[in-house]
DNA sequence: CAGGTTTCGTCAGAATCCGTACACAGGCTC
DNA sequence: GAGCCTGTGTACGGATTCTGACGAAACCTG
């Protein structure tokens, strides 16, 4: 079997267990590539799987009662994907889909349940990015009452660009008018009124970041908070 | 010292643990009343005593950057106030305030944080009331995004009703815009097509509910996913 | 390269909600 | 009971967003 090394994993919440406590899940982790549209767990189907993100987005989309979605956060290689697992709820009312190629660490459910509770530092850590992911669904909520589509865009285009390396992503309108709950050409406003400030460059399909410092201007308080969070809770050395 | 006996505490959380896991804890709950106003925890201070409420209604609202709050969830005598604790987070960028007088349990920190250790079906009861209440943030995210201050305004006196044993409550039109993060004229035009309908009856900082049926049917989709997860996951016997 | 599909730009009309403002009513205090 | 504060009803103009729809541009497939 072909054991997976700490040093090469490059999700974050794995590279900073303590090694031990890495090497005790090693050998349940499997690497696998994840597609855009990809979807990892259905609302309110058993989670039979965690995620550790080492590239690529995923998106979390809560549904309510009558089937309307509207996303609630975005997962990187800062996080993972399998809250239920953790918190014992065996699923939830949210579909999790793939945002963004990348690749990430699978690890089955009962692998997980069972070293988190041998494991303090991996439970500790799991809990933390809880509390992180959580302050963004709050924050979501806030910025959906508090915040024009304008506001919102450009929160949401920030959260991605801090889950990737390159400064552009492959995106269509109709999708961004999913995640931020609005109607598809209110994105198509949005999104030309920032390319003609010159802060974003759009093509077919595609966008990429030009003026970072001008969408953080213009998402304001709507941004900021769950990273503040995550730098406080998940330090780098 | 005075022990509560676990018969007589009408916190549902408390009253479902296993006797054994309940009295290990009771030497350390503390007995008082929570008053309208009265603030549990202030946003990014240290959170110092879980609340077990055993009446009475608290409101859960997220702050962010710029200090634009807006209400996440309600928690009454179902749950408990003090996610942070259990998430080893120590504080969080939310304001918890008590909405509707009431009494409940405190817990220090410490103690609360050494019996969850100790007991895995305090632990599990904990982590399963985290997940109900983030589902319950979501969709709040969701109702936020794609209903209209009357659906919202609906779901929202079906959570408080949930919450209280009487049919009213003492609240001002002001306190529920800040709420459901609308302006207060809005609430008043809201509350009085409902009234109109027959639906609440209204007097000056008091509702009650009339037609509980016509609430749900207003609320659509926006209620019940919260109460449903509620009762797969921690069932009544 | 012809034809179909996906993605994007735009527009008219309507609904919702906002900011702001003002007047009135209920309840409290002196 | 007079005066004050808080809570409620209402109104107007304006901003934002929606519904629904249409056509154009970019890309893909055969």
């Amino acid at each position: 079997m072909l054991s997976i090394s700490q040093s090469t994993v490059e999700n974050q919440l794995l590279t900073l267990l303590p090694k031990a406590d890495f090497d005790a899940l090693a050998s349940d982790l499997e690497l696998l590539d994840i597609h855009a549209k990809k979807i990892l767990h259905e609302p309110n189907e058993p989670v039979e799987h965690a995620y550790f993100p080492t590239a690529g987005i995923c998106s979390v989309n809560a549904e309510n009662a009558k089937g309307v979605r509207s996303e609630t956060g975005v997962v990187g290689d800062e996080g993972f994907i399998g809250i239920p697992i953790v918190l014992f709820s065996g699923s939830t009312p949210a579909q999790v889909v793939v945002q963004v190629d990348g690749c990430g660490l699978r690890i089955a459910k009962d692998s997980l349940q069972a070293a988190m509770i041998k494991s303090p530092a991996l439970l500790s850590m799991l809990l933390r990015f809880i509390h992180v992911f959580s302050v963004q669904t709050s924050q979501t909520a806030v910025a959906n009452s508090h915040y024009t589509i304008i506001e919102r865009l450009a929160r949401w285009l920030l959260m991605c660009q801090d889950r990737t390396t390159s400064h552009g992503f492959t995106m269509t309108h109709e999708f961004l008018a999913v995640m931020l709950a609005v109607r598809r050409s209110g994105v198509t406003e949005a999104m030309n009124e920032l390319e003609g400030q010159g802060i974003i460059r759009t093509t077919r399909a595609h966008i990429s970041i030009v003026k970072r410092s001008m969408l953080q201007e213009i998402a304001g308080g709507a941004y900021g908070v769950q990273e503040q969070e995550y730098r406080r809770l998940i330090p780098h050395v």
